[in-house]
DNA sequence: GTTTATATCGAACGAACGTTCGAACGGGAT
DNA sequence: ATCCCGTTCGAACGTTCGTTCGATATAAAC
């Protein structure tokens, strides 16, 4: 399940894929459209961002950008899609060879962190409006995200299985409490800041580590 | 600086503070819709939500909703004014006699929990209608949340004192790390579900304990 | 009984929204 | 020269939005 067929799914009502030449410009506008959304998208959040100011940060008109996306809902959803399988393809391809489990889990954070760092807009858009899609569109966003999300947490579990805590620890909890770390951090953080991307991964995940494979710091009565 | 004196900094333009009688009728019907307009907050988002929809909501006209709230602003400052208040007083009242900062630290995050299992759709609104607010109405809202920001980090910056770990830490991260894992629990924690209130505050005060306090799991390169 | 103030509501206003329509433009093929 | 087709856009459609207005009902105050 690759982005381009998530892409075609929902461009069943265009006359036809585009072809060959043509293709070039035509996919290089969507992708200019699409940035545009995503900026207007993080500025001013899903629903109070108008056609029109889209139109306008890509600067076209309001009619020209329907050519292009059939509903405004189109434009979230394909970027959501994208990010999210951009997202995943990367971790994974970094994982390969990382068999260590402490080692996988490192890499997967500092991957989503790089990842955040670049495409700061795109995540915060992607954080914030899980919800702002319906139905089909919803279900299918909500596929690649839990196997994002099972991917972590199989790394999580692998970690807790060869070193494991002293206290009762659920594997559910634990991931979502990285993943609330991580999600997070559109709200506060920012990449290009004093606090650079490599520090702020090295901390969470020592932070992180530390915590799921605690010896006996037990403290919560 | 409490709730009452945000709602009347806010009902100037009304004709006058309601008197004696009148007040308690007046008052819980302002109580009535504000619950009202929570739940449709939470359910459909602050901006997806209609003045018709909150009115039809807490059972009156749209024209009466009026009477009580003069903007639909309003009704999102005054709840989340409202909210963070009681959130700060509850932690404030809670830490009296609490010297040890283990054990402020898991006072305050066994509050916070408390009080989301028992007000699901406030901190739901109030995590993720951050910046719905503008202008004045948004600087209030952040100064009691400062508030409560820098309460927490004081007790975080106690314990490291305390038992500093062998990683460079920095407590601003380390403080929005736990405030992402504890305000992204709207997103999958249902406190009625399977894992109780008890259980998650337990789990992540011993993550977060032992993440901070870590003798020497430092992984990362 | 008249006045005054509060409470409530149906109806409407003006603006903004997502979306559609029909016409124009421009270049490649016939 | 003609046709075709992808592209672009001004203008409009119908709906929904936040908000306001004017009228009515109620009940306490004089």
């Amino acid at each position: 399940m690759d982005s381009q067929r998530a892409d075609q799914m929902f461009d069943v009502p265009l006359p036809e894929a585009p072809t060959d030449a043509s293709s070039d410009t035509y996919e290089t506008r969507r992708d200019h459209i699409l940035r545009s959304a995503t900026l207007v998208f993080a500025q001013h959040g899903y629903e109070k961002a108008s056609m029109r100011a889209i139109a306008k940060a890509a600067d076209m008109s309001l009619a020209g950008l329907y050519h292009y996306f059939d509903r405004k809902e189109q434009l979230l959803f394909v970027m959501q899609f994208r990010v999210f399988s951009s997202l995943l393809a990367s971790l994974q391809e970094r994982l390969v060879g990382v068999e260590e489990p402490r080692d996988r889990l490192c890499t997967m954070i500092r991957a989503h962190i790089t990842y955040f760092a670049e495409h700061m807009a795109e995540l915060k858009v992607c954080s914030h409006e899980l919800d702002s899609l319906e139905g089909e569109t919803y279900e299918q966003a909500r596929e690649i995200r839990l196997a994002y999300y099972t991917l972590t947490r199989e790394i999580i579990a692998m970690i807790i299985k060869e070193n494991p805590p002293e206290y009762p620890l659920d594997i559910h909890v634990a991931t979502m409490s990285l993943f609330g770390t991580l999600n997070w951090l559109y709200r506060w953080w920012n990449p290009t800041g004093p606090t650079s991307p490599k520090a702020i991964a090295t901390q969470i995940t020592n932070q992180f580590l530390a915590g799921i494979c605690a010896p006996a710091a037990s403290h919560a009565h």
